[in-house]
RNA sequence: GGGCGGAUAGCUCAGCCGGUUAGAGCAUCGGCUUUACAAGCCGGGGGUCGCAGGUUCGAACCCUGCUCCGCCUACCA
């Protein structure tokens, strides 16, 4: 079906129909399809290739599309462009969409949308409206990665809150239960009172914020006066000690004494503890039932009494006396106030100090004491930061956040959540007891509050036969932590028994092996949550890491190089982008930073992207309309298509040809290994200048006038360019594929097509370098033809001459006679590059570029 | 407090395992429209490479210190 009569090619490329097309046609045709060696191979030709997997384990986005903007955009799309290398590089590629739907994020969009919270509504409404919003959120989404082209495989989607997804995630839990690292303690956890339950260390910010540290007098039993510094008064009627430094000389007679606390009269006993730094304040420090950590930690090493003063709700109990009912802040006020009536209150200053709040809500966190399932973390830090370092980190510097993340860990990871959305606990208790059944894994997923323990009937312990189900929900990161897991259907879940999907011809009940999986492609602020939990499940499940490349990506900033977000107002919104200038020219703009680099949203560098477009569409025109320059000749048949092509061999072709195709190796190796080391930013930028300055601004400016000419003499020459144009321009639009799949797609289908095999561009082969290419004498020749373009640009712009204007004759001299015998050979490139009737080697030639010029031009119109 | 990244033309950035007059795009100025492209082409101007030292025949690049911006991390109550 070899077509030639491409005169009638489109002058212009139309982007808002062609990307719609294209989207279209890559679904219809399983462009994008990981091939499962389960799959019948009747719907294509493709049989599973498990040697060369390559799979990515795609972040999961909250699932409220609410907050999606252009820096969303960027960074899928940065991932994306080494999945389409990697795929034209003949991986076959294993690309899932997840969803993390469940979980406060979800909850917490929800709760805005509809102004509710989870006191006033019931858990099954709550429930009801989370998966309305997720299933909005999973369409919204969809169709923008459609329109940006992410190259995904949508029958390998799932969500988080899906049954195979609770499965995985509860066979997790039974797991780790059946090996003893996961286990239920009462003690305190971090809490947050806004949105009601514990959370764990990765879910806290640390915050600078401006407090008050107040001098305030207390008595010891000898009724000395002792000045204690804090910024918590509101917690007096919880202090349980009071802390000295064992070598400080003021307080070491305070050994056997009582304190009495100011207001509330009670006791506590001094304390003595390195940790406690002599030259803050008085050197006394008080401890509470937990204002902070470190109370936790003096707490838990001293066995200190507990006075639990703030409930969960955030406002103080009746222990808090005349205070209980109000909240933190109020209570504060309140009793400070107090003191100051009874003159206790010595100082004041104003102090910058750092409060840990809660990352969703901005909440400060307390501390209280409820039962709470943790996964043991301290105790196994060195082999999560070994796995650490078995991952190769793309920029390495990321690497450095993961450890001192690890290294800083300071609690188990607390699993429970107080909330609805989310997967159940496989566990119940036993109702007089309160021992613990665990679920087994046949009877996964279950939602405890909705049926009976499967195999337990009566309580191993005291033989009670009824069970109240865990109320609390797991942590959402319990889940995402599972990505690779859930990917390779490590639970085996049973698809037939759940169909959820109207497609799933690459669900396979059977395990798939991509562990540990390829790339792990993410955001930094990720790393500690995320990354870090799918390390911890992966050791712990596996002993062996869960992805063997991890890819950072930077943040998308706004104009003036602040964060962009949703909620701060300062985004731009892709769809917009992606109307007014393709969705290639967002990409391109996405790949002007490299990996880990913040870039700047700028419009004027989506501009360029379709700039960029248009001159390839041309380009790629200027070839194509010329394949019918050639003349009826009958003998001529030009040769195209990849496997021809590859005999293609600079001693056929004139010497720019060879210059050519020795140019655009250069590029390829150079191209290639950018991608292989993930900078595809400096990877579009070569590509970019070859076909700015080599291929258009020289190659074609050279060889575009000998189109014209009539003569059948300039037959041959014709063919040799077309070849040559076929082979750079067909492997220039591979290079360019990964960052602007739509029209490359566009040019391939509509023309390339017609002498290649693949359905599309993204299926071809990425070129292979071709060593035997590199031609460094054609370099040195056509430096000299560039140099007498050059000059004779510059010339034209003296004498006021437009660039096609077509000269009588061109002098050209040099008063080196191998310059000169160089410039005989290129007599045709020089007329038709410098648009010369004729060219005479003549000393009339006297424009140069000044100074040490070998080469003069002149020109006589 | 510790650490990481960045500071190069008006703007956004490349160059940084040392080596001829430091590059690109945008912006700016001048010129150019019948024959791929005016969402274009050609040409020009514009930088003591954050600051201060040091190593070297030679530093944007290596070393030391500092300043500013961004981020990560941290128990000074």
């Amino acid at each position: 079906m070899q077509k030639t009569n491409f005169t009638d090619f489109p002058k212009n490329y139309d982007y808002k129909s062609a990307e719609k097309k294209i989207a279209e046609y890559w679904e219809s045709n399983n462009i994008y399809k990981f091939k499962n060696e389960n799959k019948e191979c009747s719907d294509d030709n493709s049989s599973g290739d498990f040697s060369h997997i390559f799979s990515i384990d795609t972040p999961p986005p909250y699932v409220s599309s609410a907050h999606l903007h252009v820096g969303h955009a960027m960074s899928y799309s940065q991932a994306e462009f080494i999945i389409r290398y990697k795929r034209m590089k003949g991986f076959n590629i294993f690309y899932p969409m997840g969803f993390d739907d469940n979980g406060l994020p979800t909850e917490r969009y929800v709760e805005k949308k509809y102004k509710i919270n989870k006191s006033k509504i019931t858990r099954d409404e709550f429930i009801d409206l989370c998966l309305k919003e997720t299933k909005i959120g999973i369409s919204t989404y969809k169709e923008l990665w459609q329109a940006l082209g992410i190259s995904v495989d949508w029958s390998l989607t799932y969500s988080t809150i899906d049954a195979k997804c609770r499965k995985t995630s509860q066979k997790s839990f039974i797991e780790l239960y059946g090996k003893k690292l996961v286990e239920r303690r009462d003690e305190p956890i971090i809490w947050c009172p806004s949105c009601r339950t514990s959370l764990a260390q990765a879910d806290i910010a640390i915050e600078e914020f401006d407090g008050i540290l107040f001098d305030i007098e207390f008595s010891s039993s000898s009724g000395e006066k002792l000045i204690i510094s804090t910024t918590r008064p509101e917690l007096l009627g919880a202090c349980v000690a009071i802390y000295a430094n064992p070598s400080d000389s003021r307080y070491s007679h305070l050994k056997d004494e009582l304190i009495r606390i100011p207001i509330y009269e009670h006791t506590v006993p001094v304390k003595f503890d390195e940790s406690v730094e002599m030259n803050y304040g008085t050197g006394l420090m008080m401890v509470c039932t937990w204002g902070d950590a470190e109370d936790v930690k003096k707490w838990k090493e001293h066995k200190l009494d507990t006075a639990i003063i703030i409930e969960p709700s955030g406002r103080l109990n009746e222990k808090a006396r005349a205070y209980a009912g109000l909240n933190v802040k109020d209570a504060k006020k309140n009793i400070v106030e107090d003191l100051k009536k009874i003159s206790l209150i010595k100082n004041e200053k104003k102090l910058r100090h750092n409060v840990g709040i809660h990352d969703r809500c901005s909440t400060a966190v307390e501390f209280v004491q409820t039962p709470q399932w943790f996964i043991t973390i301290l105790n196994n830090k060195a082999q999560f930061i070994d796995a650490g370092s078995k991952i190769n980190w793309y920029p390495a510097f990321m690497k450095t956040r993961y450890d001192e993340w690890v290294q800083n860990i300071k609690w188990d990871w607390n699993i429970s959540r107080q909330r609805f959305y989310g997967v159940p606990f496989p566990v119940w208790y036993c109702s007089k007891c309160g021992e613990p059944v665990i679920a087994e894994e046949d009877e996964l997923p279950v939602d405890p509050a909705a049926s009976k323990p499967k195999h337990v009937s009566i309580c191993r312990v005291c033989g009670n036969n009824e069970f109240i189900p865990e109320n609390d929900v797991m942590d959402t990161w319990m889940t995402s932590s599972l990505t690779p897991f859930i990917n390779s259907n490590w639970a085996n879940f049973d698809f037939d028994s759940h169909v959820n999907s109207s497609d799933n011809t690459n669900r396979k009940n059977k395990e798939i092996k991509i562990m540990p999986m390829t790339l792990r492609p993410q955001a930094q602020e990720i790393i500690r949550t995320w990354l870090f939990y799918t390390v911890v499940k992966s050791i712990y499940h596996t002993g062996d890491i869960p992805f063997k490349n991890v890819m950072i990506s930077g943040w998308g900033l706004d104009k003036s190089g602040k964060k962009m977000s949703k909620s701060l107002g300062n985004f731009v919104a892709p769809e917009e982008i992606i109307e007014k200038y393709s969705a290639d020219a967002l990409r391109y703009w996405a790949a002007k930073a490299n990996l880990g680099q913040d870039l700047r949203f700028s419009e004027e560098d989506v501009a360029n992207g379709r700039r960029l477009l248009i001159k390839l569409w041309n380009a790629v025109r200027f070839f194509i309309t010329n394949i019918n320059s050639i003349k009826s000749n009958e003998d001529f048949k030009p040769i195209f298509g990849t496997a021809s092509l590859d005999k293609l061999n600079s001693a056929d072709l004139s010497v720019v040809d060879g210059w050519l195709l020795s140019e655009f190796q250069k590029t390829l190796k150079a191209c290639e290994e950018y991608f292989e080391s993930y900078e595809y930013s400096s990877a579009l930028r070569i590509v970019s200048d070859f076909f700015y300055n080599i291929y258009c601004d020289n190659y074609l400016e050279i060889v575009k006038n000998i189109f014209w000419e009539e003569d059948a003499s300039f037959n041959d020459r014709k063919v040799q360019s077309l070849n040559t144009m076929y082979y750079v321009s067909f492997n220039m639009l591979k290079l360019f594929a990964p960052f602007l799949p739509f029209i490359t797609e566009e040019l391939y289908l509509s023309f390339y097509k017609n002498f290649e095999t693949e359905e599309s561009i993204h299926q071809c082969v990425w070129p292979v370098y071709r060593h035997e290419l590199i031609n460094e004498s054609a370099a040195k020749d056509v430096a000299v033809l560039l140099a007498v373009l050059d000059l004779s640009r510059k010339l034209r712009t003296n004498l006021n001459l437009h660039q096609n204007h077509k000269v009588k004759k061109i002098y050209v001299y040099s008063p080196d006679a191998q310059l000169m015998e160089i410039v005989r050979n290129f007599s045709t490139d020089i007329m038709s590059a410098c648009r010369a009737e004729d060219i005479i080697i003549s000393e009339k030639a006297d424009f140069g570029a000044g100074g040490d010029s070998k080469i003069y031009i002149s020109f006589e119109s």
